[in-house]
DNA sequence: TCAAAAGTGTTCAAGCTACACCCATGA
DNA sequence: TCATGGGTGTAGCTTGAACACTTTTGA
């Protein structure tokens, strides 16, 4: 048994991949090597296998052009217009992805011309991934001032001062030091190495990490950093 | 030209209505009489057209199943396991929709076997779709938190109380009555019509209506109702 | 006149905001 | 010893939580 056949569509992932240099907030795209709009700018993306889920054809097509898996992905929305591929009617759905540049090397990436682009100056995308963008990054601020993603997007030990200029860069303001360490810090999410952030020409900052069970057990417990 | 056809899908959508009488928390649910499946609950939902964008097609279903157009209606998730419609490998694309079930007539839903389930006590569902409702809710009460959606469910004139036993009902909780009035004409998105509810057999409580402009130029202003 | 629901005010505690000083480091 | 950035403390205000009394209405 099979349904009438007229409503079979083409099924297109695109990945929004986001990271961070210790100072911006950077996006990753490729420049399409193929038809069509060969040569523009674009997100990560593929056609759906008939073999594989969507969660899994998403960390198929990030693995095939970055060479990175273990990677925070989440679904963000689907894009059906008509119109939006010139080449047939392609129906999209969309995820995006926070990668930790420091720590994982996406010399494949470059080699798929890849690049990363600081995110206020990406140029323009193809069809419609302008507005997947734009999307993206609405749900990562809606997200990371409710739930505590940003550190997907730091390295496994990270300072205080890296997490706020993070937290900067999301939001594109500027924060109160005293009053964002003492935020953080009230969370209890945060446990002090005791090292320090050797990289630094004055006081050397401490190096905290993840306490990876209070993570996962509090991800849900709403509003952690709202009124940022 | 078109793009190889291996991987062309069919694609579902999928609508979570919900409506609200009063009392409880309603969802939307049609008795199937095809197959596959026939004779159990399901949401509503059918294919997308080749002609049509993917909010078109949700309306579309929403207006063929209930007769209703002009709802409150939100792209939710994309669902694709492989092996989630027995028929054929289908992604599916969740859409969710409130109701004011006062002021709609759902004769024609009736006539197509809908029924309205108190949230609650509401059957199992075919495939996956349980697993929508549940993110549905989820989503609800998450933007429900943050956006004022719940007016949707209401009719144009309502009563603060009316108003805290729909938060009730969408939040499983009991809320204070003071705290709640306050907090609620602080956003002052409430006009007061002067006209009272005549429906009591007590005192009777004053009827109110949303300041439409203003609902909808503070729609995204953050953490409305955040601390409930 | 009583029961049931609506409307309102106050107090206390917690959390947020704004702001200033001291410390560590390498040049 | 100086410039730069890190770390912490405090006072005042805002906001939320808890709670009790009065009013309106129909039975």
């Amino acid at each position: 048994m099979q349904y009438p056949s007229e409503s079979r569509i083409m099924l297109a992932i695109d990945c929004c991949i986001f990271g961070f240099d210790g100072e911006n907030l950077k996006i990753l795209l490729i420049k399409r090597n193929f038809e069509p709009e060969m040569g523009k700018w674009s997100l990560m993306g593929g056609f759906l296998k008939s073999t594989e889920d969507l969660e899994d054809g998403a960390k198929r097509i990030l693995k095939d052009l970055t060479g990175l898996d273990n990677i925070y992905m989440e679904q963000l929305n689907s894009y059906g217009n008509i119109n939006r591929d010139p080449v047939e009617r392609t129906v999209s759905i969309c995820f995006f992805a926070l990668i930790n540049i420091q720590e994982h090397d996406i010399e494949e990436a470059k080699s798929k011309n890849g690049y990363w682009f600081d995110f206020n100056k990406k140029p323009e995308l193809i069809f419609d991934h302008d507005q997947m963008v734009e999307k993206a990054l609405s749900q990562i601020r809606y997200k990371a001032a409710l739930h505590p993603i940003g550190f997907e997007l730091l390295p496994e030990k990270f300072t205080i001062p890296q997490l706020q200029k993070l937290y900067e860069a999301i939001y594109g303001t500027t924060l109160d030091r005293r009053n964002f360490s003492r935020k953080i810090l009230s969370t209890k999410l945060l446990i002090d190495t005791g090292e320090k952030n050797e990289n630094s020409s004055t006081k050397k900052a401490a190096l905290f990490k993840l306490d990876q069970a209070k993570y996962e057990s509090q991800f849900n417990a709403f509003h952690y950093f709202v009124n940022l």
